[in-house]
DNA sequence: GCTTGACTTAGACAAGGTCCATTGTAGGAT
DNA sequence: ATCCTACAATGGACCTTGTCTAAGTCAAGC
């Protein structure tokens, strides 16, 4: 994660104590924590930091492409530090745990012309539902 | 749209003019609305309606698999009446217009075992993003 | 046309997220 | 090493989306 910061400071980001945490706790595989949890986690290493900085770095995160939005519960929105390799989700329908996916095949290729209704297609998002392990012998 | 009155009332639903408008506020093509946008146009066909039905409403009729929540935009839920016939979504990324599309080929296929993490596999959602015509000349 | 249990209502409440005025501080200039 | 200042953090108000509840209303069977 030395990485991040490394590459944060590069381009001009004012590197606070804060930030740092932040992107502390953002670290891992298959790490998809909602901006509350992000918060308590922050919050156990650097107690005075406040909501709405957690938000606003979150969301500096996101526009430098660093960490991505994901929103597989329809409750609040996630956010995955793997932004580097694209991938996909695998999400238990019962418990909510969340598996970063890379399927085969080019879903770009199969949306035909004549269904794209003049759009410029850009970017596919998928979201494969299931039960977990834990969820299906229960 | 009578068909799914008909539909309703055939699984012992009770029928109230504010279902029924409900029902009709959701009819079309390409339609996927917030129930915030639903309760709008509700209003203008009978006026006392109540926020709260219009969520129980809808709520009910995604339950009796009657419409489908969608939730390409990060913020409200969409409904989207089109339940019948399986089908992804394409969003312009700029003025959120969204549109319903078939892709080909078999996402669920492209999965292999060992992207699987253990799970029981039984439905993907796609969400191709793009810049519709318009946004995309502007 | 009565009855009754399901439906609707208004408004309070909760969670997630945003905004803003104020205070603090990283890091360049001296 | 210290000072400055623009940028960042804070906390609390506020907004949006959605849920719940107690009381009133009404569709539909008798």
């Amino acid at each position: 994660m030395s990485d991040l910061l490394g590459r944060l400071r590069g381009r001009g980001w004012r590197m606070t104590a804060q930030r740092r945490v932040v992107a502390e706790v953002l670290d891992g595989e298959h790490v998809h924590l909602t901006a509350d949890e992000v918060h308590a986690r922050a919050v156990a290493k650097l107690p005075e930091i406040s909501r709405a900085t957690v938000y606003n770095t979150l969301g500096e995160l996101v526009s430098l492409g660093e960490v991505l939005e994901v929103s597989t519960d329809k409750r609040a929105k996630r956010y995955d530090p793997n932004a580097h390799r694209p991938h996909h989700h695998l999400v238990c329908a019962q418990c909510g745990a969340i598996r970063d996916v890379h399927p085969t095949g080019n879903p770009l290729a199969d949306l035909p012309d004549s269904e794209r209704f003049g759009f410029t297609v850009s970017d596919v998002e998928m979201t494969y539902r299931g039960l977990c392990p834990n969820c299906s012998t229960a």
